[in-house]
RNA sequence: AGGCACGUAGCUCAGUGGGAGAGCGCUUCCUUGACACGGAAGAGGUCGGCGGUUCAAUCCCGCCCGUGCCUACCA
């Protein structure tokens, strides 16, 4: 077979992928006994597009599956989408933006139905990109969170949560995005600093003269303010507490009150109490069970309890009512102040504590045993570290406000009665509808048809829907069937390992884990494997808005999949964020195109030999070069070297593992040694054995980090076994005979420390490599057998044409020496060197570092606590290293002599 | 405010209680029959600073400086 000289992604990425998919070896035969390995893809949004972090994210988790699958375990990785509620119904809603409409216009029916067609035609963007980088999901159990099954899971879930008290409706102070206007979790709030203003405000008292001034960020919150609180110690407002103040602006009275909420440092020591607008304040407000006024509406306008700000943008608000107070000489002062602003997490518009009726879910219970499991090891985070972020916060787990008022996502299964409950429902469908947290709602699996408390018919379903997470919580269990109590679940529930960022931590591992354990008695994942964020090379966030992207299916279409997945592996060290650039990616491409050739070289040098390359490797008895001896031990230190490193979690040294042995030790040394022994009759098949068996084993190995070009590769070698692919080849397993092999590796290895040194000579020398040297070697160990034996090696990878072996005596006068372990190598100059200054130059320059070497070991070994305390095994290093030295110094020395001479 | 990471070669990053490493970049040489997406050789580092533990610290501990991130209701 002729292989292209270089290795060409675009022509075999394709065929492969088609060719794994259509014969089915993504897929997992439930029936087959054996050990589970099993994940769930973290599903990406339908509006989403493959970035860097997905494209690490399904890399690492690529890697593990196709290497559990070539372990011989049943293996199963679920793939599938998140209909991704705000996400998705921005991007429709823009949609009927352009087209100058929006889906109040159409109406909550059709704007559904727009979202699926929507969905239909790009939602699987996606996932085609997925494939791209090779992923070996199974396709035919792909799953999407809005589906029947998943929607049915999800019914159940709320449901049941809801009969034990464990979901419930309350009119409570949420986050509240203005722009979406919808209701928002705590975690969908990301807070940022920017620089305010601390405005100083005073509040007169109604009787009396004087004054109390408050400080505030948000003077327009002023408007819903019920009272004034300071701290019931404070001598400087003893008096204060239980008189009253006038509202600024609108003249109404309010209480001065004492809460040990309040500090007595910041700002005045008093505080403006708003309960329907800042969180502390509701808190307080309950306690005092002070009058809640809302006077911003759902889009954040100042309501008629503005009184002559109604109508005006809350910011616009601001503005006005500070000129008018500074006018009637109410604000004190005016300073900067940082502060942080909570921000959607969706649009980016400031966030509003908004009070609202809401559903919420009682976290506390469910956190509870979630704490538990992780606590006791039943689910492990890699790295551990994040353990502690995850109890941090599960132990302060507040309640998660669920209901979003979306139109796009599941929506929430409660109904109210218009007859027996009409006194808390206004309205008469989900559009309009008021309900008070009095209502009792009739919640159910089936769609009710009549009110079970009075028989009416006249029941109309709450409009809300579910937070997406709420879906996603469900995934490990939902994609698997739940609630049918399915062999899939009984197979693979719980997942092995779930693999995700650090981001997602509280948005979904935690919830996973509190609905996994409720519902399914199990945790969801036996290991979570964190890894770190996709940074770009200055470790900056990649973000559109700094241009700092780098877009991997550009990546993909320039260097291959290969390349892409091999430099994110490389590049993962556990928990570290992976700094990616370009550079890194073409490097590893030429890597694979090493690859390539060095299989290209075999494949020429096989010349249609009958071979099994998937055979049996040789044995140690059997006659074999050093070089072949040395190559094998290698390959079995490899394979151990990736199993452990995959086992581990540490994919990086399992790329760099593999990257090592390819390129440094089988193309740089065993391929040109092989060149040697292939023109030998006697040795040729034995080598080619080894060569292609060597290769067949790398390529395995290697499978599971570049499947493509490893395929590729594979099914051109002969021969090599039963196995129609590689993907479903078993993983090599280092051959202990051959990991024994420590003499002959230590030869080789001193072999071409040999080599080396005389390449050294030539390269300070500027010797071409045209010009043979001739060589004697000064010494007798097994160093200089080692040589004799192997003249050959040294010969051709030195450009030696001539040796001579001496146990000592005169050096010649004019010559290069270079001390090799026991071995004086000393390259006679005597008519090649034009200019003996050069090599005196390059004697000295070793000198001094050796002496300096040498200075140092030997004051250590002067140290008479160290030869006291430190293990007998590291002092006989140290000597044995400082008798090397000393011999390498001498050698130089009497070299420099001799030099000096000329 | 609290917490968690990180600071190692020009750049991006691995790594380890006893010999400082990789990729890219740089310098010199090589169009030698697998590969110029290549080969050979090389330069370059007080492993952030200061203390401590230890026979021995780049690694363990403390403090400091710098950077990044997360959490938090302090107006």
């Amino acid at each position: 077979m002729d292989l292209p000289k270089a290795y060409d992604p675009s022509a075999v990425e394709e065929k492969w992928y088609r060719v794994w998919r259509e014969r089915g070896y993504f897929g997992a035969d439930e029936k087959r006994p054996g050990r589970t390995f099993s994940m769930v893809i973290p599903p990406p949004n339908i509006t989403g597009s493959l970035h860097m972090g997905h494209a690490l994210n399904n890399t690492i988790q690529d890697v593990l599956c196709r290497y559990h699958r070539m372990l011989g375990d049943v293996t199963l990785w679920i793939p599938g989408t998140d209909h991704a509620g705000i996400a998705t119904q921005n991007v429709v809603e823009r949609q009927l933006a352009a087209e100058g409409t929006d889906r109040r216009a159409l109406g909550r029916e059709k704007f559904v139905e727009r979202v699926w067609s929507w969905r239909k035609e790009s939602g699987s963007t996606i996932t085609r990109q997925l494939a791209r980088l090779g992923v070996s999901c199974d396709w035919t159990r792909e799953r999407f969170t809005m589906d029947e099954g998943l929607s049915r899971a999800v019914r159940e879930v709320f449901v049941t949560l809801f009969e034990e008290g464990l979901v419930y409706r309350d009119r409570y102070l949420i986050n509240w995005c203005p722009r979406c206007r919808t209701a928002l979790s705590d975690l969908e709030v990301e807070h940022e600093e920017i620089d305010g203003k601390l405005y100083h405000l005073r509040y007169r008292f109604a009787e009396g003269a004087g004054e109390i001034v408050v400080a505030t960020t948000r003077p327009e919150t002023l408007l819903g303010d019920t009272a004034v609180a300071v701290h019931p110690d404070d001598e400087r407002y003893r008096d204060a507490i239980g008189r009253e103040v006038i509202l600024p602006a609108l003249g109404r009275r309010i209480p001065v009150i004492g809460d040990s909420g309040v500090s007595r440092e910041f700002g005045t020591g008093a505080v403006k109490v708003t309960p329907a607008h800042d969180p502390n304040d509701f808190e307080m407000g309950r306690r005092h069970g002070l009058p809640m006024i809302s006077v911003m509406d759902e889009e954040a306008r100042m309501t008629s309890e503005a009184g002559p700000y109604a109508g005006l943008d809350r910011y616009e608000c601001r503005a006005r009512l500070v000129a008018d107070l500074e006018a009637q000489g109410l604000v004190a002062r005016i300073e900067p102040h940082r502060l942080s602003v909570g921000q959607c997490y969706r649009c980016r518009t400031v966030v509003e504590p908004f009070l609202s009726v809401q559903w919420f879910v009682r976290a506390k219970p469910l956190a509870e045993p979630a704490i538990a499991a992780v606590r006791e090891g039943r689910t492990r985070f890699v790295p551990e570290h994040w353990e502690k972020v995850y109890f941090g916060w599960m132990e302060n787990i507040r309640d998660w406000c669920i209901s979003r008022q979306l139109w796009w996502g599941h929506q929430i299964p409660a109904w109210y009665c218009l007859e027996c409950d009409r006194d808390h429902v206004r309205g008469d469908s989900a559009e309009n509808l008021i309900v008070t947290e009095h209502a009792r709602p009739i919640v159910s699996r089936e769609d009710p048809t009549e009110c079970p408390r009075c028989g009416a018919k006249r029941l109309v379903r709450d409009g809300d829907v579910l937070d997406t997470w709420f879906s996603s919580a469900l995934w490990p269990f939902s994609t698997m069937g739940w609630p049918d109590r399915t062999e899939t679940l009984a197979r693979f529930y719980p997942t092995s390992v779930l693999v995700t960022g650090f981001d997602i931590i509280f948005f979904w591992v935690a919830r996973m884990m509190m609905m996994g354990l409720h519902f399914m008695r199990d945790v969801p994942f036996r290991d979570v494997y964190v890894h770190a964020l996709v940074r770009d090379e200055q470790g900056q966030k990649m973000s559109k808005s700094k241009g700092n992207v780098i877009d991997p299916l550009e990546v993909l279409d320039r260097f291959g999949t290969d390349a892409l997945r091999f430099t994110l592996a490389a590049l993962s060290a556990m928990g570290r964020d992976v700094k990616l650039s370009v550079d890194r990616v073409e490097g590893y491409r030429n890597f694979a195109n090493k690859i390539w050739n060095a299989a290209r070289f075999l494949l020429l040098n096989l010349e249609g030999t009958p071979l099994e390359s998937g055979g049996p490797l040789p044995a140690p008895e059997e006659p074999l070069t050093l070089a072949d001896r040395w190559v094998l031990h290698r390959l079995a230190i490899c394979a151990a070297e990736v199993r452990g490193a995959i086992d581990g979690d540490r994919f990086n040294e399992a790329a760099s593992a593999l990257y090592r042995f390819l390129w440094s030790e089988y193309c740089d040394w065993y391929l040109e040694l092989a060149k040697i022994s292939l023109a030998d009759p006697e040795r040729q098949a034995a080598t080619r054995r080894v060569l292609a068996g060597v290769m067949e084993r790398f390529l395995r190995l290697l499978h599971p980090f570049m499947p493509f070009i490893t395929e590729e590769l594979w099914q051109a070698l002969p021969g090599r076994s039963e196995s129609p692919s590689i993907m479903i080849a078993p993983y090599p397993e280092p051959d202990e005979r051959w990991l024994a092999e420590n003499e002959a590796a230590a030869r080789m290895e001193s072999l071409i420390d040999v080599i080396r040194a005389i390449r050294n000579v030539r390269a300070d020398l500027n010797l071409p490599h045209a010009r043979e040297l001739a060589l004697l070697v000064y010494g007798e160990s097994v160093d200089a057998d080692g040589v004799r034996a192997h003249e050959a090696y040294v010969k051709r990878l030195a450009g030696v044409a001539d040796i001579e072996y001496r146990s000592d005596g005169d050096r010649p006068r004019g010559a290069a020496s270079e001390r090799v372990g026991t071995l004086e190598l000393v390259i006679p100059l005597g008519g090649i060197l034009d200019d003996p200054a050069a090599e005196i130059r390059r004697n000295e320059k070793q000198l001094e570092k050796i002496v300096k070497e040498l200075r140092g070991i030997s004051q250590k070994l002067a140290n008479e606590q160290f030869l006291e305390r430190a293990p007998a095994e590291v002092i006989d290093k140290e000597r044995a290293k400082e008798a090397e030295i000393a011999g390498r110094k001498h050698a130089l020395e009497r070299n420099l002599d001799r030099l000096r001479q000329l």
